[in-house]
DNA sequence: TATTGTTATACTCTATAACTATA
DNA sequence: TATAGTTATAGAGTATAACAATA
């Protein structure tokens, strides 16, 4: 980890130089904010890593995960859920009606909107993602540990709701 | 919070239609990846915006930390504490320097390296973005509780240097 | 008038590779 | 040859505003 060496004030070298010793957090080491987006960037990257290999990436995961979940969502929905906006959501949904993962069928209803559900083909690349992710998580849990697991996940639901 | 309901599939209207009610996040809802990516993000925007009200951004905030503990150091050295390249540093030294946060002076003995540290208006602005930190810190610590705090902190720590 | 989705555009942050100047 | 820092460039992901079609 970040090791801290107390006090502040960095090792020097007799000449002023700074020595090539451990980095010095200050108080970035024991504060929240610093640490929660250290271990979300390492665990992003790790599961990016992950997905790479099987050639997608974590947010086309939780857009397939969210459309098989909630068949017929709209792309508003979907942008909402994701807390982005809906042009965010435009060239995504785009590329995965290309690569044949979900198809897009206007509403007879409402003809502004569009319904997204899974293809054959987008079920399978989930099925695929969803043990690729299973996997991450077995690492991340391993790392936590079964007693802490719920209790850590419930503080991360405090924090995304609560915040400000 | 995110509510999910129970075995998934989604209410719909007698006509196939999403119904507006809520969504359903799946295997994400209870997933460590997924709600440390949310929780981050909305400790991370809350603090943005705090920042943005002194004109400064929570990147600038880990650098001039970073400097003020580690006087002298090299911008090599500064961009691997924080997990970056170093040529995603240049522009924001630049910044710094231009705005006389910062100072950079070449080595004597080995004049590739700059040496980094605050000038005295850097200082300033450093105690303001920390005051404006701990009152982010002081929220953050009543949403996970003083009980639950230490234990925290140290799995995301364990998290961030353990995976993968 | 309001809403769904698209387009045009731009901004932030980041990385890779090639470069320079030093070592 | 190797290292510190810069430059050029590109990519991912996001947002805002204006727009067309529909309500």
């Amino acid at each position: 980890m970040h090791g801290t060496n107390g006090t502040g004030g960095r090792l020097r070298g007799r000449n002023g130089l700074a020595a090539a010793g451990p980095i010095n957090f200050g108080p970035l080491a024991y504060w929240v904010g610093f640490n929660l987006r250290m271990a979300q960037e390492a665990a992003f990257q790790a599961f990016s890593r992950r997905s790479q290999e099987i050639g997608e990436s974590p947010g086309r995961f939780a857009t397939l995960t969210l459309i098989a979940r909630n068949p017929g969502i709209s792309q508003t929905e979907l942008s909402q859920a994701n807390g982005r906006d809906k042009s965010s959501l435009t060239p995504v949904v785009e590329d995965l009606v290309r690569r044949g993962l979900i198809e897009r069928k206007r509403m007879d209803s409402d003809r502004r909107t569009y319904r997204l559900n899974l293809t054959p083909a987008g079920k399978k690349v989930l099925t695929t993602m969803t043990r690729c992710a299973r996997r991450h998580e077995r690492n991340l849990d391993h790392l936590i540990g079964a007693r802490d697991r719920k209790r850590f996940i419930q503080i991360l639901k405090k924090i995304a709701a609560g915040i400000e």
